[in-house]
DNA sequence: ACAATAGTGTCTATCAGACACTATAAC
DNA sequence: GTTATAGTGTCTGATAGACACTATTGT
C-alpha cells in the first residue's frame, strides 16, 4: 500500500505538535451541610478577573500527580488531603485562547476547609457551591463548568463503592456525621436507623475507636469511628437509594 | 509575601515547558470466548520491534477523542466502534526515552474483530490474550501493561453499570450471548436461567427483536434481542456475584 | 419530667442464587 | 425417542426500607 505521506511530520519525534500540559483540581468539601468547590480568580492569564479552578502547567521533569498537589498548594495554601483522583483529561484545541492546551482535570477531598488563602499570582480564592456551579449561575472560565459536573458525578459514584466518604470528616467522627456526608452529596435524607445498621455491617469501612463523643449538643453521646483507609474498596456497595427496577 | 521567582518562567504562556501528547488504544474483543486485545510492532520509533498498543501523537489543531479514532483506524485499519471511553492519562517524565510525553489512554470493544491489518509504519498488528499481558506473560513496551490492566478494571466494572457488554456482540445477538460476554470479562460462570430472567427484567438494556435463532446448533432457538444504547446506564446495576458482605 | 440524639428489633417486600421443571428445536 | 439449549416456577436466604422501640445524655 503506497501513500502520499503528507503528513508523516507529525511522526517524527523530532517535529511532533507541542502543547502545554496543565493540571486543574475540583477540591470538594463539605462546610455548612453544602458541597463547596475552590475556585479562585487568578491574576493574570485569560482567566484574569474571572472565577476559575485552581490550575496551572505541569513542569518538564514533574509527573502529572506531583503537579497536581504543588498546583494546589500554591494557589491556594492547602497541603493535606487524603483522596486525589484523576478524573479526565480535557483538550479541546480551542479551550485556551493562548496556545494548545491539555488539561488533566483531578477531583480531591478535604476535611474542614474554611477558607482557603490565594497564593502566588492568584487574585482571590474561595469556595462556592458545587450546585451553583453545575446549573452555570456562578460561571466559571474554559471549560471547568463541564468538568465540576464531571467531577461531582465521579464522586457520586465514588461513595457508593468506596470508604471515600469518610475523607469529608475529621479523623475520628460519629456515624451521623457520615450519614451527612452522603445525604449532602447525594441531596436526599437517609433513615439514620438502617444507615447505622448498614455502615456498621459493611466490613472495611468504618473501625470503631472506643471513645464517645462529647460535643454532643443534647441526646445519647455517639460512639466515635474512624476509617484507616479512604480508598478502600467496599466488599458491597453502600447504594444510592434512587435506582429501582420499576425506573 | 515576597518570593524568589526563580520557577516563573513556567507560568509564562510563552514559555511553557513543550509536551508531545499521544493516545493509546485499548481494543477489547472477545475471540473464542477469551477476552483479547489489539496490539502493534511499530515500524520505527522506541518500541520498534517490540510489541505496544496502538498509539500516535495528537495533531495540533484536532481534539483528544478524534485522534484516538484517526490512530485507531490507520494503525490497525479498525474502522468502527460502539464504544470509546477515556481510560486516563499517564505522564511519568521517564516514560518515553525519546521526550516528555503524556499519553491519554482510551478504550474501546469490537465485536467480530477476526485479525486487525498492520497500518501505516506498523509492522505488525494481532490480538492477544489480556491475561497474558496482565500477568506479563506477554510483554508490552512502556507503561502498556499497567494501561491495559487498568483498561480491564474499567471495563469489569463499566459492564456492572452500562449496557456496554453488549457492544462485543453483533446488532442481534442471543441472551446466552450476552452471558458468555460476562463470563469471559468475569472469569466466571453465571447460572443461564437467573441469568435470563434478571437481563430480561433490566429496563433500558435490551429489546427483543420478534425474531428467533436460525443458528443455533442443536436445541430450542432462542429469541433474539438488540440494545438500542450501549452507553445507557443501568437503572439497576448488574452485580459481579464475587460481593459477599462476609467477605 | 422532657427533648434530643444514638442505636436496636422487627416486619415486609424485593431480589439473588439454587435447582427442578417445561418448551422447542435437531437428530 | 435422545440430546441440547431456551426459558419458567419456585423455594430459600439475604437485604433494604419503614418504623416502632429502647438507651443515654442535657436541661
Amino acid at each position: 500500500m503506497v501513500t502520499a505521506n503528507h503528513d508523516q511530520a507529525e511522526y517524527d519525534p523530532t517535529e511532533f505538535p507541542p502543547f502545554a500540559v496543565t493540571v486543574d483540581m475540583v477540591v470538594f468539601t463539605i462546610d455548612d451541610d453544602r458541597l463547596r468547590v475552590v475556585v479562585i480568580e487568578p491574576g493574570d492569564g485569560p482567566a484574569a478577573n474571572r472565577w476559575a479552578l485552581p490550575g496551572g502547567f505541569v513542569r518538564a521533569d514533574e509527573d502529572i500527580e506531583p503537579a497536581a498537589w504543588r498546583v494546589l498548594r500554591t494557589k491556594t495554601g492547602v497541603t493535606g488531603t487524603d483522596h486525589l483522583a484523576q478524573l479526565g483529561t480535557y483538550g479541546a484545541p480551542d479551550r485556551d485562547p493562548r496556545m494548545r492546551v491539555v488539561t488533566v482535570a483531578w477531583w480531591a477531598i478535604i476535611p474542614d476547609l474554611p477558607e482557603p488563602v490565594p497564593g502566588r499570582r492568584v487574585e482571590e480564592a474561595r469556595l462556592v457551591d458545587v450546585d451553583d456551579v453545575v446549573d452555570a449561575s456562578f460561571e466559571l472560565a474554559f471549560d471547568h463548568r463541564t468538568i465540576v459536573a464531571d467531577a461531582l458525578d465521579a464522586a457520586r459514584s465514588e461513595i457508593e463503592l468506596t470508604a471515600v466518604a469518610a475523607s469529608f470528616l475529621d479523623e475520628q467522627f460519629r456515624i451521623s456525621d457520615l450519614r451527612q456526608v452522603y445525604e449532602t452529596i447525594w441531596g436526599l435524607e437517609l433513615e439514620p436507623g438502617n444507615f447505622q445498621r448498614k455502615v456498621r455491617g459493611l466490613k472495611g469501612f468504618i473501625e470503631p475507636t472506643g471513645h464517645r463523643s462529647s460535643e454532643s449538643p443534647s441526646g445519647r453521646p455517639a460512639e466515635l469511628f474512624t476509617c484507616s483507609d479512604v480508598t478502600a474498596k467496599l466488599a458491597v456497595p453502600f447504594r444510592h437509594p434512587d435506582s429501582r427496577s420499576d425506573a
